[in-house]
DNA sequence: TGTACATCAGTGAACGCGCGTTCACTGATGTAC
DNA sequence: TGTACATCAGTGAACGCGCGTTCACTGATGTAC
């Protein structure tokens, strides 16, 4: 290759079978959602711009409108992006406690903690940017595949209890998905409450234990 | 009083005995604080500007300076006033339900919820608009005067559970406020369970009545 | 294989905007005598 | 009571900044023949 030779990836062009890249940049869309996710972890859905993002991808702020309507729809699609890996996540979690309700449950919490540590981004695009879930079929599709794999965690295990104090699934899974939101926000990336004695993990695992035991569905004495 | 008389709020100036006014304004001070809050409950904490305020308080952005040493100063004491208020409401809760250690823990419990809901520009600036705690010693001071509140609740009712299967109160108090700020931020102010069928404050009541039955402190046939 | 043309991803300059902050000032209010 | 002075809250103009967005363009890549 003679120095003169211009970078380019994939030389010779994309192939049928591989994934497409762009003619110039090589995959500058997801080169900008990436950029994006990192500023925003790093500086909250406050701090994140579109010119630093495109910067960062090592192109003009105005190349983003070839891919993007402008700074919202590059927010969204992030979002729409972890709302697939979240419910990837849950998913894989509930199966691999399969057979045992109270087990794919219980794994099914773990995983939603474990997506807000390691893909913080995400989570600040999909829970803290103000995007609604609403805002293109696209996104509420995602959005609506994970929050049903935490319901059907939650209906599947409050079949073990007796109809007649069985509450409903609907608000078994609101609780645990608030206790586990509420765990992320303040007790993980230097909340509030990130001076507690107690890790974020530790605090979900025992508060899903008590109220699991609440419910009937632990026995009384662990 | 001739139409020529400029309006002046107490006319002849602050008297002793009465709060300090400002010279020109009336209690410009506490006026931007009042805007600036308006502000965050309407835009956000990133949809806030100062220059708005200003606008809003009838005055020059530049006059702000009189009063603040800028923007962040101007947030941090909106923050500072709500966990004021905000551990005002729940002490008062708390001595509502006193001498019962459940009916006070219960009580603090839905105080959260009611401050949340009626000063949401106050939480917003507390939880959401990620101005540190340690901020400044007063602000700090505040918010550990309203936490402390919380753990109080806490340990009075931990000490009605046997020794041996007792929860660090500490945990015990971090469980029920992570509930509480998760209720708050997915299932109040159109948040993404907003369509959930259930109010925040049912799903918090029911979720809390739950996990106290999981500590064996109420009946677990009610 | 080679040539002419079409496509379109990314450029670079420009825009209008509102932001936070500074500064010398002004003029109403308060105070000393 | 009146006058001279001190204080200091708020003004208004100016600043440099980075933002999101637009536009005509360029030039590398892909395609038809």
């Amino acid at each position: 290759m003679s120095p003169a030779t211009p970078i380019r990836p994939f030389a010779g062009g994309p192939k049928s079978g591989m994934p497409k890249r762009g003619y110039h940049h090589g995959n500058l869309r997801q080169a900008l959602i990436d950029a994006a996710l990192q500023l925003i972890e790093a500086k909250g859905p406050t701090g994140f711009t579109l010119s630093e993002a495109a910067k960062q991808a090592g192109v003009t702020p105005a190349a983003v409108y070839r891919h993007f309507e402008g700074r919202e729809d590059l927010i969204a699609e992030a979002a729409r992006q972890g709302y697939e890996i979240f419910a990837d996540l849950m998913e894989y979690a509930y199966d691999t406690g399969q057979p045992s309700a109270l087990a794919s449950f219980e794994a099914t919490g773990r995983a939603y903690l474990a997506f807000a540590r390691r893909y913080p981004g995400h989570y600040v695009a999909m829970f803290e940017s103000g995007i609604s879930v609403n805002r293109t079929p696209d996104l509420a599709l995602a959005a609506g595949r994970a929050s049903g794999v935490l319901e059907k965690a939650a209906e599947n295990l409050s079949e073990h209890i007796p109809p007649e104090k069985r509450p409903p699934a609907a608000m078994f899974s609101a609780h645990v998905w608030a206790l586990s939101h509420g765990v992320v926000e303040l007790f993980t990336r230097g909340g509030v409450g990130a001076r507690a004695p107690y890790s974020a993990e530790d605090l979900l695992e025992t508060g899903i234990g008590v109220y699991l035991r609440g419910l009937g569905l632990v026995p009384p004495d662990d």
